[in-house]
DNA sequence: CAATCAATGAAGCCTTGGCTACATTGCCCT
DNA sequence: AGGGCAATGTAGCCAAGGCTTCATTGATTG
């Protein structure tokens, strides 16, 4: 007796739950391909740059920085600079690829450079790796 | 004397900022989109119906709302449907039309429909009207 | 070597958007 | 007409991510 298929696509809710979902770590991802960044031109990263380069307030990103902290991304001493954990800087390697990566796709379907970098930076946090894949795919060709 | 051309590309920090903007507008937007669906079906945007398509509790749809109406957005009076002003459908127009587009693109560039739907709900929001043009001559092409 | 000052930390405020628990209302059905 | 129940409202909690203000620290430099 065949099994009513259940719908591949997801539910109204269940998509809107996953935008939420993603959108909860979207700032983190920010903060950790900055700090790598940082990490790559000085050494290390400090709080005053990294608000800076944010456009945030500095107790700002001292907490962002103690979320990443305890969700084991980033370590750091008192007045001191902060640094990527393994997972940190996997994680900011991830996100820096895909960021390139929408970019040049934004950037291959028409959008002009300037434009397809602002809007890149708040779309790449929902780019899955399914689609993802699909972009390098649809680059190479 | 010719003026150094200041650089068309946004600062970091501004790119930032932009992006939490538009993020800031992004819950409002599919609330709108939502309700514009509802009245289209039942002639009212029910609180219970909102949540439930939402996968929010009820309290949570009815705080937006409450937002909603504070920006105009929205009437309703106490245990009675909620309505879009025009503002309202318009902006729910716009955001329905966006993101189709945006679907189609990702379609277009390869990604499964059911993966597309998925991502495009997140990153509708941060679609620029300068890249949604984009999509759209690409998309006749 | 010490004073100054920039950087960091700490405290506390706000808004948004989640939630649960409970109170109220209005609608349907008997 | 009235009771019951589903829908709505209200209150109050939490975390995240902004902010300002003030305290502390450490590094530069005179
Ligand atoms: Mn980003
Ligand atoms: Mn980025
Ligand atoms: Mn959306
Ligand atoms: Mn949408």
């Amino acid at each position: 007796m065949p099994q009513s298929k259940p719908p591949v696509e997801a539910s109204l809710p269940e998509r809107f739950s996953h935008a939420r979902n993603v959108q909860a770590n979207a700032v983190m991802e920010d903060y950790v391909e900055l700090i790598s960044d940082l990490m790559a031109e000085f050494g290390e990263a400090r709080i005053a740059d990294i608000a800076q380069r944010l456009g945030v307030a500095h107790p700002t990103a001292t907490k962002a920085v103690a979320r990443l902290k305890r969700e084991g991304l980033a370590v750091s001493r008192p007045y001191r600079g902060v640094f990527l954990t393994d997972a940190g800087a996997a994680l900011a390697d991830k996100v820096r690829a895909r960021h390139r990566t929408l970019v040049d796709l934004l950037v291959a379907v028409g959008v002009p450079p300037e434009v397809a970098e602002l809007d890149a930076e708040g779309m790449e946090h929902h780019v899955s790796d399914t689609a993802l894949a699909a972009f390098r795919a649809f680059l190479e060709k």
